[in-house]
DNA sequence: AAAACTATGATTAGTAA
DNA sequence: TTTACTAATCATAGTTT
């Protein structure tokens, strides 16, 4: 017959079941990882450690890639979990982000279809990038003086390369 | 009403309702990996970054404990893993993955500094880089064709021409 | 645009082979 | 042990509010 009741919410206590439980349910949950990857477009890792040890893994690009991605974005300013927050604060990492892939977009046209005028294209990109992100972080600092800070006018320091640490 | 049949399994081209699919499905996972945790007593790390390049991020101990436990584990030996159609080696899913980084790009463009010659210059880069990935495709497959080849010749469509569909 | 609804498909707990 | 079955809960696509 079939389950007799909804599911507690807490720890298994019977090792053989909770084995047994833990394969069913990580396999439910890789597919519901790649299937969010696949439908929606996003970009998924996923780490499993089984109680005896064993690892589980599945990355949408690569565990190393996406940890790296998540470092960097984490670095900036963050925005944790689920509860979504003001978002406010991770503008200028998602800025840095899509930096990083703009130049990774540059190398990659440039192995493969060299071509001046696309060489302009991504330049006059970056540059509207990088304003976009300064513009941000200018506002986000005359805010905070409004609010209660100490003073200090920005030098606007000039923009072809991404303005790295603060 | 409810669904009409079931769920096809590839990209969601609505960007609207790939957004709440997003949305739902994300939590849904979420919910999911947290329950593996707490049931089966197994420790789980989930990063996903949205199509938009936000960031979102479950761990049962810490992210980052957890991929040096990873890295520990994947240096020495590992084990089974799950959902491995990922096969990146070819050009093909560089071009799409860069595809991906410039709807990124695009949307964040869009929401922090709407302008009409940004735009144009994002439509440009991307149609740019579909020309590029169309070549490639087209490349290999002329390759296959000429290694296996039952001889058709292919009426060589010259590649930086795009063939106009849309 | 976000939240509630709801019919339907998907997942899975318990059981059995 | 894993695999298969099945009833019942769960998740969610499309729709409505």
């Amino acid at each position: 017959m079939a389950r007799r009741g909804r599911v507690e919410l807490r720890r298994i206590e019977d090792k053989a079941s909770r084995q047994v439980r833990f394969s069913k349910r990580r396999s439910g949950l890789f597919k519901k990882a790649f299937e969010l990857a696949l439908l929606c477009d996003a970009e998924v890792a996923l780490l499993v450690f089984s109680p005896a040890g064993k690892l589980y893994e599945y990355s949408s690009t690569s565990i190393e890639d996406t940890y790296e991605r998540y470092q960097r974005f984490a670095g900036a300013g963050r925005n944790a979990n689920e509860g979504d927050q003001n978002n406010n604060d991770n503008q200028d990492a998602a800025a840095s982000d899509l930096q990083y892939k703009l130049r990774e977009i540059a190398t990659w046209s440039e192995r493969n279809n060299a071509d001046k005028s696309d060489a302009n294209e991504l330049e006059k990109l970056e540059k509207l990038l990088t304003n976009a992100s300064r513009d941000t972080k200018t506002k986000k600092m005359l805010a905070k003086q409004n609010k209660g800070g100490a003073g200090a006018s920005t030098s606007s320091q000039n923009s072809n390369v991404p303005t790295r640490q603060d």
